[in-house]
DNA sequence: TAGAGTTTTTGGAACGTTCCAAAAAAAAAT
DNA sequence: ATTTTTTTTTGGAACGTTCCAAAAACTCTA
């Protein structure tokens, strides 16, 4: 019995000895259907193995339950995590989703965005690979469906999208002036690319650096993509130059950080005594490098279903201006930012 | 101009002056149009913002190039850089990815299951979640679609579906007599359930010792679900059992393995010169522990990659008797398993 | 230039559902 | 028992595409 389901509504209905059109209500879970005629209809389908066609469906009454992710690297434990609460918060409301990860590569996105497109999606969350162009985004806003930006904001001079984020700025003041606190007084900060978020992160590095009364030195703000390999980079050139005298630093995030864990034992550096290092993410590895890492969490998975939810709400409701959600995160203390005391 | 795309094959079709029958086949790129007719709709398309329904296509001709994932752990990174290769490989043939995650639940598996059926899915590819019963399988076989699954085999009496894996046997094998060539001589195996998979790699480490002349000890055999968390658990159990000298240890995972070097290392003891210890995966982190992991290779993003195209094929011809396909998977060697010279 | 052959275009039915207005059945009121 | 009201069920049109058989437009040959 494993026919290509060509089994309709209307197979159950005559099946059942109603109308076609009563065995939709009762697919849609009408209340106007009597119980008893319900339950008829509800063993007939059994009885026949119906599968609804959710895309007939969807196409005659011009709705969709499948919302279209954009997610710039799945690889990246955060967003992987995050993605999973997404998941599990659309699948919640009868929602599914299409995913598609560009790999940071803004061609890709396009290319899938356009793809998605044409299965009259009902939403989208986007967190944007990097070098994001304005043909995107104003493709995105041609098309009438809902879009929630995450993590990453979308670069839209008119600010018209959703956009969930977390508040890196109090996460890297908080995880600078905890080292501040340990008695370190050269910290640096590194890793990222020249972003609006990045701008953010380095706002709450200067207030806490101020709030100890210490200059800003650009000396000690690394720029570079944030990748494991550079952050073992960044750390060995910053601590090899002879004219920066670095005793700690605030990383961009977790794979940046573990990279300059890497780089400081090679050097012969004793993280958490001599060096205090602290990264941003908290992802699950942070609790088992050596030293363990001190890193700021912003909850990958309740991000994922904040901007779920907004979605959803959207979804419903299109009117409302643009919000920009911002969730707390935390400080995670490990031994990492320790200190010996001198 | 941003209204709710209503705009359909007919306003090209009386935009470009032609019958709809026409621009159904410049979209589907048929040869049968004339270059010249082509061009003219084409620029009408262009002209009015035709966005194509794939959906009410797809329902139509009965087909569809959306493909259902189901994968039971996207945060473990061997499989979410999986999932990167399968998306890959997928979209190059126009197909495109309904992805879900069960987080190990064969409820939230079967649900999704049920879901994406709707969606009338080209094919399915599936890692299944622990405890995947005979109600799933049973529901696999009802719809005749086909079904691929990768890494963990689904449990079928029949073996009626592809099956791609990597030569996990091999692996151990490799990983253990590597142990074995660099001195170490009581080579525990740590981690992974009594599973299918597990017994197939118990296996390799078993061939390995008796190439070596050395007796199985089950004591030094230690079953976990395979988490960082047990891999300490059961290193610090092991090393703290009084009739148990275990120099040497194959993990299941790295994420085992990244246990067992947290563990050990808390012990006092120095892995890469008294201990030795190998995991398997290779995921990104296993470069950048310390001291750097040996780790046995199996490429997951040319796993997903051979999914795909196994499913890809099936989808055309779904004839053939289902096969398992074994990737290669090579040893990866860095300073977890050096020895000491006595 | 008529006829045959070939290439290109076309109109209408069909896919499986929802929507709608209206019919039928049941319940309540007289 | 009839009428009114309320609840439940229904048939046909519609959604945007593909499929198909047939028509139209070309090309070639004699």
């Amino acid at each position: 019995m494993k026919k290509n389901s060509s089994v309709t509504i209307n197979d159950v209905a005559s099946e059942a000895g109603v109308s076609k059109s009563t065995v939709s209500l009762v697919i849609r879970n009408s209340s106007l259907v009597k119980p008893a005629t319900r339950k008829v209809v509800v063993e007939a389908m059994q009885r026949i193995g119906y599968v609804y066609n959710r895309d007939a469906a969807n196409f005659r009454s011009r709705s969709s339950n499948i919302v279209g992710l954009i997610i710039h690297d799945l690889t990246n434990p955060f967003f992987a995590e995050m993605y999973v609460g997404l998941e599990k918060r659309l699948a919640n409301s009868g929602y599914i989703a299409l995913l598609s990860n560009t790999s940071e590569d803004a061609e890709v996105q396009l290319r899938n965005f356009n793809i998605m497109k044409e299965h009259r999606i009902a939403g989208f969350i986007v967190c944007p690979a990097q070098g994001t162009d304005q043909q995107f985004i104003e493709a995105l806003k041609q098309q009438n469906t809902p879009v929630v930006s995450v993590i990453r904001r979308l670069p839209d001079p008119d600010k018209s999208f959703d956009y969930i984020s977390a508040d890196v700025r109090q996460g890297t003041y908080l995880a600078t002036r905890h080292l501040l606190e340990q008695g370190y007084r050269h910290v640096g900060y590194i890793g990222g690319l020249d972003t609006p978020i990045r701008k953010d992160r380095l706002k709450g590095y200067k207030q806490a650096l101020s709030e100890f009364d210490l200059r800003v030195d650009e000396k000690y703000i690394y720029t570079c993509q944030p990748t494991r390999a550079n952050g073992e980079k960044a750390i060995r050139e910053l601590m090899l130059s002879p004219n920066v005298e670095l005793d700690a630093c605030v990383c961009y995030n977790d794979l940046v950080a573990l990279g300059t864990l890497w780089g400081l034992h090679d050097l012969g550096v004793a993280v958490g005594k001599e060096f205090g290092v602290v990264g941003f993410d908290n992802v699950a590895a942070a609790a088992h490098t050596t030293p363990p890492l001190t890193s700021v969490a912003s909850n990958s998975d309740d991000i994922g279903r904040a901007a779920a939810e907004r979605l959803l709400h959207r979804i419903e409701n299109n009117t409302e201006q643009p919000v920009h959600i911002v969730k707390p995160v935390e400080l995670v203390v490990r031994n990492s930012s320790g200190r010996q005391p001198d």
